[in-house]
DNA sequence: TCGCAAGGTCTACGTCGTAGGTATACGCTG
DNA sequence: CAGCGTATACCTACGACGTAGACCTTGCGA
């Protein structure tokens, strides 16, 4: 099959740029990093992406078509709900330094759309209207991505040489507070710079945002 | 007062830095532009701000001043967690574009420590253990940072009509899809875009947190 | 076979953060 | 009042970034 010498597939580019963005941050997302990796010039890229915002949101999209949403059941609404923002975190937790592209994509990818209306559906079953359930939707919706994005540790991955030497220099500084003017947060600074677990970081999160939603219904 | 010609004052140039944030979005915020608008030379701000990370720290530093924390009161523990949160989010609500550099200002700058540590003493207060108190108090505060963040139409103040047109855009965008696939998305098209109120949003933000650290109090 | 569009290349511009070295004026010391 | 250290501002320059515009090459459909 003689293609052409060079041929660039979008999608390779997304994943790459994927990649980069996991492993040194956003920041080292850049056009000619990219063109460098598929060995192309920069200027190519624009052949299939408008700009580079275009390519950022393609790699939104790309996270949204991780999710995996539940299968319906007859299990009462909040318990649905809960299992439906679980698998939103879970498609995003992979990639926390990219999540927050997500925020911009939902109401406009496929998968990010099902998965808005499924939410609704079950705030309106759970006895929201539905304009109520559009605003409650959105808000749950923006705190579990920010869950992801600050997850701690999103910082920084490279080597845990330099991460470790951050969280030191951070608990340093919460360290050298004075114990008589700040008793809680310094007693609690290892929580503070570190959660214990991070699958019960993610499980109080989620269950924060559904026990709010439950709240607010009842109020 | 024979001062130096040229004095550059740090709180001026933070202050400038935080208008032309508000009016122009973060992006605008350029070590040249701060100096252009301080007629000097760019490289004058080294003088005062490390780099340019540690200035957009001290406009961090600056919102988190603004806290009017909420007087001491014999109101139950709920009620003056939501009064502490409340002038939190109202402290960041002027400046939605600049909000998020608070994130990691919190548990630096003394104003957010002492948020931090009052918030911490009402969860105790509340039942909370001293841990748990952290993760609930951390991820309530970053929550709330983000409900600022994203306020609908952070993304664009400058005149009205720029504006007008983007939410025109977006309100196409989800006019198009098919309402026998997204009725409720479609339904509540508008209040998807544009919430009904500011105060609204934000006080349903609010009362969302609070409702959630109740209920896993009560799990 | 030929035309032409799709896709890649080259060059160049303006902007950014900032490194390194230099000049100037304030204000303290004697 | 002389002298000097230090704080402050300046200048020049570099490398990276996103991207505009004109150009070249390939291979497919008519």
């Amino acid at each position: 099959m003689p293609t052409l010498t060079k041929r660039l597939d979008p999608t390779q580019v997304v994943d790459s740029a994927l990649e980069l963005a996991d492993t040194e941050g956003l920041d080292a997302v850049t056009l000619r990093r990219l063109a460098q990796l598929h060995e192309v010039t920069p200027m190519a890229l624009y052949r299939h992406f408008a700009d580079k915002n275009d390519l950022l949101n393609a790699l939104g999209d790309r996270l949204l078509a991780d999710i995996e949403l539940p299968a319906p059941s007859d299990q009462p609404w909040d318990r649905r709900l809960h299992q439906m923002l679980t698998a939103f975190v879970d498609a995003l937790r992979p990639h926390p330094r990219v999540a927050g592209l997500t925020l911009t994509r939902i109401l406009v990818a496929e998968p990010g759309l099902e998965m808005a209306e499924r939410t609704m559906e079950l705030l309106v079953e759970g006895g929201f209207d539905t304009d109520y359930a559009a605003e409650v939707g959105r808000q749950s919706i923006c705190s579990l991505i920010t869950l992801v994005t600050t997850e701690p540790g999103a910082g920084e991955n490279p080597e845990p040489a330099a991460r470790e030497q951050g969280l030191r220099l951070k608990r340093a500084a919460l360290g050298a507070l004075d114990p008589k003017r700040y008793p809680l947060i310094t007693s609690a600074a290892d929580t503070l710079i570190c959660p214990t677990s991070t699958d019960q970081y993610y499980a109080l999160g989620v269950d924060l945002v559904v026990a709010g939603i439950r709240g607010v219904r009842d109020a």
